[in-house]
RNA sequence: GGCCCCAUCGUCUAGCGGUUAGGACGUCGGCCUCUCACGCCGAAAACGGGGGUUCAAGUCCCCCUGGGGUCACCA
């Protein structure tokens, strides 16, 4: 199955009613691989004709998303392109001139009934049949030519009577349906603004797209979108319906499963690289690899192993995938990274300052994310005379009896000649092997005296980090604590 | 309920007629060890059920069951 035309067109046109969604981007992320690695086009298109819903906050929010992960557009809002514009309400008039063709051609009318009359007869069919759902309205105006365009109407569509309607899916093969499933669905509405069905095809037409790749909650859609291909002579593009993203229970992806908006990844302190690395695992795979890195998505991406069952959001394999794309950065790259993080949290670091390069590195094994790492590396950057103490480790390792212990590593630590780790361990591991103390009892206690946690790097590391001038000084106000 | 789609460890998946059914996350042991991690070693863990086709079926076909999607002048 070779793809690779070489004029590759795709899009991403999500509707500007809330947050980016997880899933949503996952579709936006295929193709977008798919467009990096054919050199073709990817273009963004905002579905914004829903006016009740849809809202300018919401259309920043996608396009911060999309810019915040780096899937970049080659048309589309701010960057423009030809087949612009690229918000459906700026292009009413395309829309139109569709419908107009349609009724010409015979494959669309006016349609003078009321929404509030279908509801009506959608409420009796149903009380009717006891519930049940699948009402299908049958217009009085299907066969008529003789309403009045200028009376509101709206426009629908003449589905045929009889036939089916399918396509060829990119991962699924041969799909097909009835032509009697369908009603007469509305292009147009009274307002002139066209419903999605309508949009979307006139869009996809006109915009070239040769693959339209999206959630297969949309696949009952693609037969009418077909169908208006097929009465305006358009050529088909080809349709990949993707598998969904469900929650950890295996139903929709909800707020009580997990963040579902992309931009609360950023701000959990996910890195772009480790959210596009997971959510193209999701349901797509290469042999056993597992991390990618993105140019290695470009290379390695295929429809033909994107499979078709909906994936369940895993948050633990999530931030496993996070925390190995955390740890493919540089000290520098980590430290300019954290630097916001360290600010959040009132501490002002230079991204070059000498003791976060050096405590970046240990500290990042422990950390699947920056704001992780921030707190990790948080107590470094206190004040000697402002540490806190974790209530527990001060009440398990900051008693009486770990005072001599603080009073000989504080003399070692003055002693120590140079002030290196190695020196260091020697130096502490002679006085516990001399006086047979357990290393742990030596240990923590220091540990609690120089990070006011129970959990850090090793020992010696910390000692080195801090310097000793700092770490003479909070062993004597970890001593001054326990004498009261 | 109609229509459509789907079905391998708990989860994501590899497999594209012949495999001891592989990997990853998670889980549970162990090693390492000053804590927490990292790392390393090991274990438990899957082809939903029933019919076919075939010398041979997780792989192909049918039925059942189960799950999901959708039935708007939302997208």
């Amino acid at each position: 199955m070779g793809y690779t035309g070489a004029m590759t067109r795709v899009r991403f046109a999500p509707s500007p009613t809330g947050s980016l969604h997880i899933g949503g981007v996952r579709t936006a992320l295929y193709c977008w691989l798919y467009a990096r690695q054919t050199g073709g086009q990817f273009v963004l298109r905002i579905e914004d004709t829903d006016a009740a819903r849809s809202t300018d906050e919401a259309t920043q929010v996608v396009l911060e998303s999309m810019r915040w992960l780096g899937l970049d557009w080659d048309e589309g809002p701010e960057v423009g392109g030809d087949a612009g514009p690229y918000f459906q309400t700026e292009r009413l008039g395309l829309y139109k001139e569709y419908a107009d063709k349609l009724i010409a051609s015979g494959h669309a009318y006016r349609c003078y009934a009321t929404k509030e009359e279908i509801a009506e007869m959608r409420a009796a069919y149903e009380k009717a049949s006891g519930g049940k759902r699948g009402f299908r309205f049958r217009s009085p105006w299907r066969d008529r030519t003789d309403g009045d365009p200028n009376v509101p109407h709206s426009v629908r569509f003449k589905t045929p009577l009889e036939g089916e309607t399918g396509w060829d899916d990119v991962l699924r093969g041969p799909i097909s349906v009835s032509n009697t499933e369908q009603q007469d669905f509305v292009l147009l509405r009274p307002n002139g603004l066209p419903l999605y069905n309508f949009g979307c095809a006139v869009d996809d037409i006109t915009m070239k797209m040769t693959l339209v790749a999206r959630g297969d909650d949309h696949m009952v859609n693609t037969p009418l979108q077909i169908l208006i291909y097929k009465a305006l002579g358009a050529e088909l593009p080809r349709f990949a319906h993707l598998p969904m993203v469900h929650g950890p229970d295996g139903k929709k992806l909800a707020k009580r499963h997990a963040s579902v908006g992309v931009l609360e990844y950023r701000d959990l302190g996910y890195l772009p690289d480790g959210v596009i690395n997971y959510l193209a695992r999701l349901g797509w795979s290469h042999g056993d690899q597992e991390i990618f890195t993105r140019q290695e998505l470009i290379e390695k991406f295929s429809w033909e192993h994107v499979g078709v069952t909906a994936g369940r959001y895993d948050g633990k394999k999530f931030e496993h995938v996070q925390a190995q794309h955390l740890r493919m950065l540089d000290d520098a790259e980590l430290a300019t990274g954290v630097v916001p993080w360290l600010k959040k949290r009132g501490l002002d670091v230079a991204p070059d300052d000498r003791k976060l390069i050096a405590a970046i590195a240990p500290v990042q094994l422990r950390c699947a994310t920056f704001i992780e790492l921030a707190d990790g590396l948080d107590y470094f950057f206190r004040p000697d005379d402002a540490l806190t103490y974790e209530e527990k480790g001060q009440r398990k390792f900051m008693r009486a009896e770990d005072l001599p212990q603080l009073k000989t590593l504080r003399e070692l630590v003055a002693a120590a000649d140079p002030f290196d780790a190695e020196t260091l361990e020697a130096s502490i591991k002679g006085w516990i092997e001399r006086d047979a103390l357990k290393m742990k009892a030596v240990a923590q206690p220091a540990r609690m005296a120089l990070t006011g946690r129970t959990k850090s790097p090793g020992l010696y590391e910390t000692l080195v980090i801090l310097g000793r001038e700092s770490s003479l000084a909070r062993i004597d106000r970890a001593i001054a604590v326990i004498e009261g």
